[in-house]
DNA sequence: AACCTTGTGCTACCTAGGTAGTTTACAGTG
DNA sequence: CACTGTAAACTACCTAGGTAGCACAAGGTT
């Protein structure tokens, strides 16, 4: 099991952030990683809904996926979820197995290991205490899509913004993580909003001190004062 | 085992048509339903972050009840689902064990069988193979969920109204069902918007002939005039 | 350097939908 | 029956956010 153990080696501190297996220790671990393999994608690799994902499961270990939806009428792009390391993709397939009519793109050069699904599928059949947390994380993926729902009824583009940003800040340093290096354009996608509408918030933030704002690159200046801006959408009625 | 024989006997037919316990026969129902006990609850019942739902869970037998979530700030109320016959809740808990935040409130008087969480739970342990009927469940909600933020970002209120009546007539009789016997108010809820903004709407369609509205009721009329209203909406660019 | 691509910043405009208010219609109740 | 509460209908108004367009800046490439 020369490739087992050394995918662990490589991985195994990312796979134990991995929500899906939560708690596996290094022994379940390698019995589970004989069946994965390693691939690589370049950046900008496009998969439009790709038979790939019905039959293979992934995870993530480096570089960052956007899993979006187009409009077939307006051409407009909503990215759903931005994955990153420790994300696993397709959930959707495979807890049902239908094709699921969303699109990816890489957004850095990605590695990510790979299961066919069926295998996938047998091991948790064999090992069905497993089947919890796999559930579990079904329910938090629920959540995260009906706190999505809430925001879009509830909440205009600056708040949504700023809980954007606000939730992609370091604890550790303080600076903006995940989002940072985006244009304008892909913060709108994750937004539900356009470029121009974004920038225009985004100049207003700037105009107060709380963000610095060039190409391709966002950085955090005060967090109080985007707290104290949240604080002020909340009152507005 | 007279209770049980009698709950099958009662709601066996709106049993087997609950996806999540696809494709049980009557043995393993009796077995299953020998956990549970009838419920009722009268109209207009509002459970508010109610711990019972953490600790039981329900299929609805008859009635409807809706799941909703309220704005701290604004008030304003968004129906996330409309429950009825053979619709199961609440799904979150069941699956992670955490209390959703949610309201609940009957629509019609409720009639629930209902079971400990716990229960359920040892009961997919001792049964794992129903396991794969769950976990498709919740991708088929995870689903609905997407497609909702879909609509949401996409598609403007008349064009979700369209697709909320279409989407709730009986194929059989060609009238609008679950939906049909609500105020304007409760509509509105259900798309994310206004009573004032719905109501507008429903003027439009029934101007062009194809609803009939009246106090607490709207009929329809001509769905062709409907789906050639739904296409020209996406015409529209 | 000259060129090209991509992203930003900003203007001016338009409209769907939210808001507030009043009037009218309806059904249930005592 | 009159009385009351609720829903529907309609008007008039306001604004956030979508749209289009352009000038400019930053990088990368040849």
């Amino acid at each position: 099991m020369a490739h087992t153990d050394e995918l662990y080696k490589k991985y195994g501190s990312t796979l134990s952030k991995c929500d899906l297996f939560k708690g596996m220790d290094e022994k379940q671990w390698n019995e589970l990683l004989a069946l994965f393999h390693e691939e690589e994608w370049p950046r900008e690799s496009c998969f439009i809904n790709h038979k790939k994902f019905l039959y293979h499961f992934f995870i993530i270990v480096s570089g960052r996926v956007k899993m979006y939806n187009v409009d077939d009428f307006s051409e407009k792009e909503h990215t759903l979820f931005l994955l990153k390391k420790a994300d696993v993709f397709d959930l959707f397939c495979l807890l049902d197995g239908v094709q699921h009519q969303v699109y990816y793109e890489c957004i850095d050069p990605l590695k990510v290991l790979a299961i066919p699904m069926d295998d996938l599928r047998s091991w948790l059949e064999k090992n069905p205490s497993y089947y919890q947390g796999f559930l579990a994380y079904a329910g938090k993926m629920m959540r995260m899509l009906e706190e999505n729902v809430s925001q879009l009824i509830f909440t205009d583009i600056s708040t949504r913004l700023l809980k954007l940003l606000l939730s992609n800040i370091d604890y550790g340093s303080n600076k903006l993580q995940h989002i940072n290096d985006l244009p304008n354009k892909e913060i709108a996608n994750l937004i539900g909003s356009t470029r121009a509408v974004v920038n225009r918030h985004l100049q207003k933030l700037k105009r107060n001190g709380s963000i610095k704002v060039s190409r391709n690159n966002v950085q955090i200046k005060d967090i109080s004062i985007l707290l104290k801006e949240l604080n002020n959408q909340n009152k507005k009625f």
